[in-house]
DNA sequence: TTGAAAGCGCTACCAC
DNA sequence: GTGGTAGCGCTTTCAA
C-alpha cells in the first residue's frame, strides 16, 4: 500500500480511504489511485485488514462425519448443502472456510471459535455433537446448525420438518397397500430420530393394524447400507416396503434388493429422504421427501448474519414435500 | 495473550513461546502456561499470527463451474475431489478456503492471489480458464490445477490420463461388438477434449471400419444431458453404445434411454468416466473409467506444498483404469 | 481534504 | 530462560 502511496504521491491513509471508496478523498484523486492500484496489480492484504478491523469476512462451514470415519466427504446431501451455502455466503461477500471433522474430537468447536479464523460458524448436521453445540452456544452467538430442534436447546437450528415429512412418506406407502414397512436408518442421530417418530406416527394412525415393525439402524454410508439390506434380505424377514432415512442409503438398498433378485417397486417399494439430485435420475427413479436445500441454506445464512448483527432470530423449520416417483410403485390391488 | 501472561506472571513473549511448545521455556513453566490457557479457553488468534508470520496456513480450493451457471456445486465428481483435497490439506494442518467461481469473471485469480487470503491455490478443472491460469502462473508459483496438461503450458497440472482411459473404454465397447458408438460430452473443455481424442484413437485402431461417428456435445449437468440424450433418441440416429464424458451424464443418459423404452445394456451399452461413488450403485451398475481421486488429491497437495517450499515438480499424469460393470453388457454374438 | 500516529494480536530479534 | 521491543499491513482517530 505504501508503494501505491508513493506512486500516487499521497499518504497511505489516503490510499486506504480511496480504495475503500471513501468520499473524503476527492473523486478525481480517488479514481487515479484506483487506476494505479489496478495497474500495479495491488489488492489490499486481507489478513492485515482483518486484524485491524477485528473481523475476517469468513464463515466456517463445519461438516461432522458421524459414522464415516476417515472417509472423504461422500454424501451428496452434504455436498449439495455445501454448494448452496457457498453460494449464499459468497453472495454476501464472505469467504467459506471448510472444516471437516470426525467426532469425537473434543474441543473442535471451542477452538474453532476462539481461533478467530471466522466471524461465524455453520454446522451441517448435529451428528453426535449436541452437547458441544449446546455448550458453545452459551457464549458464542454467531452459530447456526442445520438439523433438528429439540425441546431444551439453546442453539439456533434450521431444518426440515422431519417428522411430518417422514409421516407423509410412510402414509403414502400405507395408502398404496404396503403392510410391512421397514425403517432403514439410525434413529440415534437427532434428525433421523425425528424421521423415525414420523414413521411411528404414520403406523399408529392406520385403522388396519400393521403386521410388523422393523427397524434396521443402518449408518449413512452406501456400503454400510448395502450390507445391512443384504443381511436383512437373507434373514428372510417378510417386508414389502422400505422407508430409508436418506436417498443415498435408499439407492443402496434398491441396489441390494435388485441384486438379491427382487424387484423395486413390485416386490418391495422404497422411499427415501432428501431428494438429492440423483433421486430423479436413479433407476427406478426415487420417491422421496424433498428438503429444499436452497431455501434451507439461505435461511441458515440469513439467521447467521442476523445473529452477527445482534439479532436473535428463532430456529426455523422448513416444510417437507413428498415427491412421488417410481420406486414406491402404484397402488396394490387385492 | 497478555491476559494469560498476567495470569501466569510471565511476559507475553514467554506465553507465546510456551504455547508454541518451544523448548526455550522450562518444561514445568510451559505446562503450567498451557494449562492456564486451556482453562481460560484461550486460543492463539489466527489472524494476528498470520499477519506476523506472513502466511495463512490456508489453501484456496477453486471450483470453476463452466456451464453450470448459477448452479450450486452439484457434480459428485467435484464434491468427491473436494473431500479428498480437504482431507489431504487438513492433514497438513492447513485450512481450506472454498471458492466457487462462475466464469467468465475476469480478475478472479489475480485478485485471489494478491489478497493474501491463502498460501496456495488449487483449481479443480481448467474449465474455460486456461488463459487466466497461464497468466497467473507466470508470477505465482503455489498454483496447482487438476486437469489436462497441454503442450505449451507453464502451470502445473495433475490429472488422469484421459486419452488412454477413454481409448480403453471405447476399445472395450468395440471388443464387445458395438458398432455405432456415440461420444457424449463437450470436447471444447480441455479434459473432455483429450477423452474425445482417445475415442477417436480407439475408432481408428479397429480393422473393421465403424459405420458412423457421433458426437453429442452435452454439457456436464444431468438435466442437460438427459435432454440431449432424449433428443438424440428422437432423431432416430442409429447407435448401440454411448461413451459418456462423465459418470453423471452417463447416468442421465441411461435414465433417458430407459425412459424411451430401450434397454441398457441390451439395446444400448453405456460407459462413463470418473467412477464416482454412485457408479457402482446405480442400476444397472456403470462401467466406467476410474480416476483415482484419492491419489489425485494427494498428488495435487504434494505438488502444491513442494512448490510452497521452492520446489518445481513437474505436472503429473495418473493412470486410468477401466472398471467393467453391467452397463456395457456382455459380448454380442453374431 | 489530507497526513501522522496509534494499535489490532502476535512472534522473533536482541539483550540480559 | 526470560522480558522488552519492533513491526507484519492495514484502518481510523486526531490534528492540521
Amino acid at each position: 500500500m505504501s508503494d501505491i502511496a508513493a506512486l500516487a504521491g499521497v499518504s497511505a491513509s489516503t490510499v486506504s480511504r480511496a480504495l475503500a471508496g471513501s468520499s473524503l478523498v476527492a473523486k478525481k484523486k480517488r479514481d487515479e489511485i484506483m487506476r494505479l492500484a489496478r495497474e500495479a496489480g495491488y489488492v489490499v492484504n486481507t489478513t492485515a485488514r482483518n486484524l485491524r478491523l477485528q473481523r475476517t469476512e469468513t464463515i466456517s462451514v463445519v461438516i461432522p462425519l458421524a459414522h464415516e470415519v476417515s472417509q472423504p466427504l461422500t454424501d451428496p446431501f452434504f455436498v449439495e448443502m455445501l454448494g448452496y451455502l457457498a453460494d449464499a455466503i459468497t453472495q454476501r461477500g464472505y469467504g467459506v472456510l471448510l472444516q471437516k471433522i470426525v467426532p469425537p474430537m473434543g474441543d473442535w468447536l471451542p477452538n474453532l471459535v476462539a481461533s478467530g479464523r471466522s466471524d461465524g460458524v455453520i454446522v451441517i448436521g448435529q451428528s453426535t455433537e449436541h452437547q458441544v453445540l449446546e455448550a458453545v452456544s452459551a457464549y458464542y452467538r454467531p452459530l447456526v446448525v442445520w438439523g433438528a430442534p429439540s425441546v431444551a436447546q439453546s442453539y439456533c437450528t434450521v431444518g426440515t420438518d422431519n417428522t411430518v415429512g417422514a409421516q407423509r412418506a410412510v402414509e403414502h406407502l400405507i395408502r398404496l397397500g404396503r403392510k410391512r414397512i421397514v425403517f432403514f436408518g439410525d434413529p440415534s442421530l437427532p434428525e433421523i430420530g425425528l424421521r423415525y417418530e414420523g414413521y411411528l406416527a404414520a403406523l399408529e394412525n392406520t385403522s388396519r393394524p400393521l403386521e410388523a415393525r422393523h427397524i434396521v439402524p443402518a449408518h449413512l454410508t452406501p456400503d454400510n447400507a448395502y450390507a445391512a439390506m443384504t443381511e436383512l434380505l437373507q434373514q428372510n424377514v417378510a417386508f414389502d416396503a422400505v422407508f430409508a432415512a436418506s436417498d443415498l442409503i435408499a439407492i443402496s438398498a434398491i441396489q441390494a434388493i435388485t441384486a438379491a433378485g427382487k424387484s423395486v417397486p413390485k416386490d418391495i417399494a422404497v422411499v427415501g429422504f432428501d431428494d438429492i439430485a440423483l433421486a430423479a435420475h436413479s433407476n427406478p427413479s426415487l420417491t422421496t421427501v424433498r428438503q429444499d436445500l436452497d431455501v434451507g441454506a439461505r435461511t441458515i445464512v440469513d439467521r447467521l448474519f442476523d445473529r452477527l448483527s445482534g439479532g436473535e432470530g428463532p430456529s426455523a423449520t422448513l416444510s417437507a414435500e413428498l415427491i412421488i416417483r417410481e420406486s414406491c410403485g402404484a397402488k396394490l390391488s387385492y
